[in-house]
DNA sequence: GATGAATGAGGGTTCATTCAT
DNA sequence: AATGAATGAACCCTCATTCAT
């Protein structure tokens, strides 16, 4: 049988496959060190035998890495689909920040797949390795926010005295900033709230005419 | 014997201990992952017997724990170092993205340890606990950053208007967006120096009177 | 269902059977080792699915060994039968190695089959158990060669002073040494021929009259 | 810590080594195939850790490798050293069957070894990678048998109108016909003992002037 | 004190066998 | 009847930690 590869569509996925994703990103969201999950944690809380994820993957990394590139695909479409409703660069930057910060799942895997991008693990080496070759693909979050940043520019809303590509780091800094506010204070995100206007003011400040 | 805390002073530090913790950087430096690493390749590259290493931590994380802690500790000493012959916050702005972009042993641990304050891999569960206990200590970069701040402030350079911790936040995001870019950039870090001049304008745009 | 014992008649062979034995035989001649190959290699050669194959036998092991008795009774027949058409011993045994040589696929079957006999391995153990019930069974090559001398003793051609039992086992010694060394020169048999006419010679030496 | 390479002299063996190969062998003695031989088996009978076999040996095959080639090592030089002492053909070959009977250990050994080197099983290809290396080292059986018959040859006790290579191969064939009768033969060799007198004289008959 | 040989618990992976379809 | 997806027991190997020397 053909191995998973991480690129199925969310409808070619096989059951078991769907299970194991929601395993893996489950255990992250409780917090567990990719380093530390073993398989049989996985197999465990998807409720499958150990064998049946070695039908599907070839190593456990493999079910690792395809489940969060699964887990940041589909939370870059209901993003883009998200923004694909809203017609200004403001809209869309307050947009984008509420729909980061809405699903707890998705923004811890989120944090992960940023972190694993920037890291020399056995995951984060895959990973780095996966979105070279992705350049085009969904799971592309810089792609998202350069073509963001392109339309506001042709609407006239943006500035473009400023590089496109300082603009989408300076973004991307800001968003993983405010994720990293999310993520610290557990306790109802309270800092988040109170830095929030902060930051958006900052964004339009610097970038809207 | 009492075992090593991370918290000796430079002096302090037995010469084996010296040698494991430049073991351990080197291996981080050859951009070995943490959570690979070995406890032989530790004491072998440090040029020590295993059972040695042993009499100074209790654990491998301790060893990994307390040379990141030593790394950044002695980083930001001498970052404080350099920024106190400045006086003007954007002079001292400056300053910290230079000395930063500096030190490449240096900057490849803080990156590191960037990762693990903000992880749960198993050295970065350990890492916030510690940081959690070390609000007051040295290897804190985001104390330095507020004390930056604070005294710009009082001096009348930087705003007022915006809280000081959405300043704080906002400076470290931007710093480490910076160090991802040099990280990114091996070819000779020239993206890094297109951008530098936009960051800091941004910041002096955004902070200074 | 009845499961298959091995010693099934040729014709009473279901269709199924035929194809695991002929999926193992290859798998023999491909020089995979007996103890390497896996149940799903068999099955595929075979083109049935693995359940199927249980419903003929009952373990791996099952499978392997009756394809190996299936496979050395029908040299042995086919080898009798040759046999049948020579009348004196010197012709037989010449026609014995003859035979014995021609039959590439077989011979590697024998050779395995012979291994087995003398071997501890799980299909070894298996086989001489077996084998042990066997005494009077088609794929009893010693027998064979017991029938062979005995009846080349009544026509007066083998010598008498010997007791059978040494000649038989000398017979198959010698038999086993020419199938070693073909075996052994994939360039052609060059040894084999060359050393084959001194072997034949010794025979006819030291016991026929 | 340099891994063993079956190459040692008896001397410089570790002990632990020593241990390891006396597991080996009892486990095969007892008649365990090698194919379903556990590292733990060993471990365990040897009396040591599992972990320190691996400081010795890379893998599982290495081991029992290496514990078959001391072994055959061993047993060719005892012979060896026997044979020394003895100066015509005859009583060479009378002692060669003599002393290859009395080490029952290293004949169930022997045997072993001498399947594997006419195998395709993981442990015989490794073995006929080494033996093609090894042509002239002490394992090699046919080069004992080849040295005895040229000196024979020398002191005109054989015959030279037969082929060496045939001379050898006869020898040996005997040779494993005489051990296969012996191992079959638990009840006490009665079979063995009344087919030697036989085979020795069948040697005698066919290669001594 | 310093060492590194020894340990053995632990986890990734395989594959014979089953059973629902 | 035939299938092959699913299972989980089993086993090799690693490596953090210990402790005799």
């Amino acid at each position: 049988m053909g191995k998973i590869t991480g690129y199925e569509k969310e409808h070619e996925l096989p059951q078991k496959v769907r299970q194991l994703y929601t395993a893996v990103l489950e255990l992250m969201a409780e917090g567990i060190d990719v380093n530390t999950i073993k398989v049989s944690d996985i197999t465990q809380k998807a409720g499958i035998g150990k064998g049946t994820a070695y039908d599907y993957f070839d190593t456990k990394e493999d079910i690792i890495i395809c489940a969060l590139i699964y887990a940041v695909s589909g939370m870059i479409s209901r993003i883009k689909e998200v923004l694909s409703r809203y017609h200004t660069f403001r809209e869309q930057i307050e947009q984008l920040f509420a729909a980061v910060e809405k699903e707890m799942l998705e923004r811890e895997c989120f944090m992960r797949f940023v972190h694993m991008m920037t890291d020399s693990s056995f995951c984060g080496k895959a990973l780095q390795q996966r979105a070279a070759l992705d350049k085009h693909r969904e799971c592309n979050a810089m792609l998202l926010l350069t073509e963001m940043v392109e339309a506001g520019q042709k609407r006239g809303e943006v500035v473009e005295h400023l590089p496109l590509e300082y603009i989408v780091y300076s973004l991307m800094s800001k968003l993983l900033t405010y994720l990293a506010v999310c993520d610290k204070n557990e306790e109802g995100g309270s800092k988040a709230q109170r830095l929030k206007p902060y930051i958006l003011e900052g964004v339009f400040a610097e970038f809207c005419r």
